[in-house]
DNA sequence: GTCGATGCAAAAACTTTGCATATTC
DNA sequence: GAATATGCAAAGTTTTTGCATCGAC
């Protein structure tokens, strides 16, 4: 199966490569709305699929129903979920200890770390 | 507002504290099931937020539409996901030097690991 | 007996699918 | 022109809410 290049699945993909982390569906329906105003939320959870399959974009779980998508090949990066402003930030330089919490027997393939807490811009705003 | 004892709560309870790790909706309903057999989903879910609210449980992202829910009060750990059999297990250890990514100027409150790779039980099973 | 909790069913929210039309190659 | 992609609407899922009844205190 070939797939053609269409304005809606640039918009899409467009949106979810420029934004500083992750987004859930409706963010990037809107983002992508800006090119392409009638832009449906099907062709956004389709193409949201087809890029999952192809390995260009990866599922972020953040909480109880709120998933966020975000391109692979940012290299390694872990993230920080903004409790006041529910933003998600991407964060580099991880150390990359976690084989020892390893149960015996179990293989490691990867790992993901997300940080709770309150980003800078909330600090300022609220003291 | 005061809450009553009843043995659906009771059975619900139970199922999360019980068992090895984080469980689903649909596992924990299950679980108390074997209680209460009439134990409707909304209560397992009034329940499920009940229980958010007052900090006896919290929730546990997976993956997308994959929300899982443990008992607080485990103790610091993290979790493991074994991409055969989907199991999320607890892992214990963790030695905690996440500070260096945090970006200047935010602050941390917590942090979260999760593991994904290929459990013990599965690799003896599938070589 | 009062107030909170439950089950069921309906509603809301989120995601996927079917299909006629439109677009890409 | 053939094959894929889209928008819309309908169907599936998951989670929440309304309401009459039930159960705890």
């Amino acid at each position: 199966m070939s797939t053609h290049q269409t304005k809606q699945r640039k918009a899409i993909t467009e949106a979810i490569l420029h934004a500083p982390g992750p987004l859930r569906p409706n963010e990037i329906q809107s983002l992508a709305q800006e090119q392409v105003p009638r832009l449906g939320i099907a062709t956004v959870y389709r193409t949201i699929n087809l890029l999952m399959e192809s390995g260009e974009i990866q599922a972020v779980p953040i909480a109880a129903n709120d998933v966020r998508y975000e391109p692979t090949g940012r290299g390694h990066h872990h993230h920080f979920l903004c409790h006041r402003c529910n933003t998600v930030y991407d964060m580099h330089g991880c150390s990359g200890h976690m084989s020892n919490m390893l149960p015996d027997g179990f293989e490691m393939d990867d790992h993901e770390i997300l940080i709770h807490g309150k980003c800078a811009t909330c600090k300022e705003s609220e003291g």
